[in-house]
DNA sequence: GTTACTATACCAACTAGTCTGTTATGTAAA
DNA sequence: TTTACATAACAGACTAGTTGGTATAGTAAC
């Protein structure tokens, strides 16, 4: 086996993601990645056969990462405790608290540049991207559903809604964070979230 | 005086628009606007000396569009009662009520463009993006202060963060409502929003 | 006469992608 | 243990088309 090209490919998709979290897809030129990663153009095509394939990797990596993310804290969640209310308000501070702790939020979303710039990538990373918030919706029904019926909201909350009110605020507040350039504000709003969730529950 | 060039100024306008939403703002070329709008370079050129200044003024132009659609929702909140907390409520059902009525909100917001895509726009553009929101969370301000002072929640509740929340909220479900091609989320999102805040309020 | 264009030719810089070569690394026979 | 070889991992020049932008000559409305 010849040496590895590991290190490179991630070289060429950290500097992709980066260059289309700030530019765009059709601004994060081959020549700039290629700058930022310091390779060259035949190391890039090696790798990649061409931009297209490339927009996929970035995003299914991406979108891997946070599922991962997810994952961590539904099973740190229900190491601390079975009260289903607590569990949907002990997911909303340790997002919190992983915002918190991730200032290059500020950077933005890919989801939302996939969202916000569909014509430009392929049909396929839109269905890749969507799956990716579909499974994201998925892993939280069912701590919405069960917190629900554990203790009933007064008025009756629609679990749907809920779950994508989580993602909705987290994409908001990614966008308004990139534009004050202040990283605090995607932890501040899932606490805010947490308080109002904390009253729907009666607590 | 010549014939008004208003029409072709706005059919540039619209054209970029549609274009930066689809393709980013480097993928909104100048041939392509041209193309959607149906005119000449010379009639581009015309209007506006670079690209850089059609942005500013495709931005400006939707700054404003949506300051008057809240300036609206406001006036017809103020003819509908003086109680500050069901202003609040109506705030939102009027809301989700004019996003309903706009299904071309699954192409996205300028907002969220620009934050996304922040080094392809000049400093210029993202400043004046950010004193837009600043101006809606301005005006949504003091009805949620009103509404926290007539009514105060039984956990404190953060002015600044609850405004904050209805334009991420705006943000967020318009980037799924992309990504599902569904018009139907925002506004339900901010339905599902003013049911929490009517819990919040006691009602 | 001024403004608002159309039409077209043009430019330098940049674009995605190709092509031909070179270098590193492991395999295995002599 | 050297030598031969296979192959992945690059390097970098090159190309055809696109980019934002300029220039120029002419037309049409007011």
């Amino acid at each position: 086996m010849p040496r590895s090209g590991e290190a490179t490919r991630r070289n060429i998709l950290d500097a992709a993601q980066g260059l289309i979290l700030q530019h765009g897809f059709a601004g994060a030129s081959i020549d700039r990645i290629i700058g930022d990663a310091e390779i060259t153009k035949g190391a890039f095509f090696h790798h990649f056969p061409n931009k297209a394939t490339l927009a996929e990797a970035v995003i299914t990596r991406f979108i891997e990462a946070e599922a991962e993310i997810l994952a961590d804290i539904c099973r740190r969640v229900e190491r601390l405790g079975d009260d289903p209310v607590q569990r949907v308000l002990n997911i909303l501070e340790l997002y919190a608290d992983a915002l918190d702790n991730h200032p290059e939020v500020v950077n933005g979303c890919l989801y939302a540049s996939v969202a916000l710039q569909r014509g430009e990538f392929s049909d396929k990373v839109t269905k890749i991207t969507r799956e990716g918030i579909d499974r994201t919706l998925e892993r939280l029904r069912p701590y919405f559903e069960a917190a629900v019926k554990a203790a009933p909201p007064r008025k009756n909350a629609d679990v749907e809604e809920l779950v994508n009110m989580v993602v909705s605020i987290g994409e908001g507040a990614i966008i308004m964070s990139g534009l004050r350039q202040d990283p605090s504000i995607p932890g501040r709003q899932f606490r805010a979230l947490k308080a109002q969730l904390e009253i729907l529950f009666g607590r």
